[in-house]
DNA sequence: CTGAAAGCGCTAACAC
DNA sequence: GTGTTAGCGCTTTCAG
């Protein structure tokens, strides 16, 4: 509707002296002061945000790829994330990918159309080498650690946490030990989870891992073949409390208890978790969102670690 | 870096003729379109999307009020509005009002300044009055019924939902019900709970309800109240399924079994519902998500209403 | 303290 | 088919 000449030429003044008052620069006498702002108010007057962000070369908006948007564990990500966009008065921009490297690759590139000031990756489908080449128009923060300098890091130590995690189990007398991963071996997630066992137990056997577990649901199934094998395990690991939460009610299905029968760990400290008292590896993932975020209007290159904790409960 | 000049000028074309392959225009002959995709190509080059943004108007963003951004059924209905914005090449900014009504306002106000094209509220603090006059910028769809013309509605029939719900409980043989609901009275949904309630068993008991439930814990402390009520409730009504796991969770703590010595029935068919093996209304949140989007698209002011439908499991 | 004017990068009449 | 040109609505030198 009204633009800014309406507004400097109804209060008699340049677009100049309504562009200062509506940015409180100083210079500016009163007098005009209040009569440019008299013009404002009757006119209800907003300034255009896309000609600002055009001139200025930025939008104040951040974009979160995340694979899955009803996905607990990027839930709280993007939780931490959106707690600080508030505060520093950014908007989010939320990325579904399904990791569809393709997609993800479109995304990237809304900080070259200059619609982004920055991305947060949180799970990505492309590698590095793909991906780094954004950087040139602007940051790309990543919630996974990785050695490109280009990209800024707010992390889980994932490795020392899954280490820690079995050794806990081979301490509680646990030997046969199964666990259950996000994604095949493609995701560094799932490498590390297979290297820290490895660590512990020495080489997984085949059918002690399920991949692609993201749900309940994911979990009960993976519970009916782990729990029908013969040498069955004597504890889960699981990569998430929802999916132990399936393992869980299998388990209890078929009369199982736990964790007299099967022990199980999980993920994240989910409410599910907590409704069923799942002990849980916590790897604060609302906090890594919020360092996320922080890296990101910085423009730092930072690699920052998380704190992980291991919050016991009844099912180990 | 680049822009559309510089592909023209080394292109040897105008800028009408980058513009015009840039948006697959006909006419525009063979040989140029090769020569300006080349240039196009060599420099890497993308349009900004600001500049386009100013000049036509719109952003192809729309936005969703929601209060928590960690809340299952506003989750859900996010869902729906995501799977819905990738199919027809939308962004969607995340606004959480944490019940602020006056940032709600500011929100509300992205459409003003050409932000955002289309916003839809999931639950909003403002009462509508305040709200409507924004239509002027752009549309407003509500996830919430309202006679507003001016607002497009995809909504749920909650008081329908709660009455057979009650009824339900009645027919099972209950008469002392208790029910959670997320707000006090100002909200409309726990208007509509009270209302239904009175319809099916008379006026509630004042300790037979419990405001600000959100969480599992909210869950839990309202548990804790209830089932130490001399005269407890048989049955109680939670306002999402997170909320009566948390229920749960108490009372098989204090060794209550569930439904023998009290029922309960959620909502909103979440995982920890099914986990758990609770009953629950499921208000289709990802189908009222998804179509709110298709509202805003088409600018459109129906009211759509949402089936419902109740899941039988072992709760009641 | 104030304003004219030159853009930011692109689209779309309009003329040729 | 193609190019010239006038904006979209704002910020920011640069002169007063």
């Amino acid at each position: 509707m009204a633009n800014i000449h309406d507004i400097a030429k109804k209060a008699g003044v340049s677009v100049t002296t309504v562009s200062r008052v509506l940015n409180n620069h100083k210079y500016v006498s009163e007098e005009k002061r209040i009569a440019v702002q008299n013009v404002i108010d009757e006119f209800n007057y907003t300034p255009n945000r896309n000609a600002i962000d055009l001139i200025r070369g930025e939008t104040r908006q951040i974009g979160v790829i995340i694979p899955y948007n009803n996905n607990q564990a990027f839930d709280q990500m993007l939780h931490g994330i959106l707690n600080k966009s508030i505060e520093h008065e950014y908007s989010v921009i939320v990325l579904p990918t399904t990791y569809d490297a393709k997609k993800e690759l479109e995304y990237l590139s809304m900080l070259q159309t200059k619609m982004l000031d920055a991305v947060i990756i949180t799970s990505r489908s492309n590698n590095w080498e793909a991906i780094t080449p954004f950087t040139k128009y602007g940051p790309i923060i990543s919630c996974e650690y990785t050695d490109f300098s280009e990209i800024g890091c707010s992390y889980i130590d994932r490795y020392t946490s899954y280490v820690e995690a079995f050794y806990l189990l081979k301490e509680r007398g646990h030997e046969r030990v199964a666990f259950t991963t996000a994604r095949e071996m493609e995701s560094k997630s799932t490498i590390q989870t297979f290297t820290a066992y490895e660590e512990v137990f020495g080489k997984p056997s085949g059918d002690y891992v399920i991949f692609n577990c993201y749900s309940m649901q994911d979990g009960y199934r993976a519970a009916q073949k782990l729990l029908h094998i013969k040498e069955k395990p004597t504890a889960i690991y699981a990569n998430g409390d929802e999916v132990a939460a399936g393992i869980y009610q299998y388990a209890i299905s078929i009369g199982m208890h736990i964790p007299r029968d099967v022990a199980l760990l999980g993920q994240e400290n989910q409410p599910i978790g907590e409704a069923l008292a799942i002990s849980t590896v916590d790897h604060q993932l609302i906090q890594a969102g919020e360092q996320a975020f922080e890296l990101a209007i910085k423009k730092s290159k930072d690699k920052i670690k998380i704190p992980y904790q291991i919050i016991h409960r009844s099912s180990i």
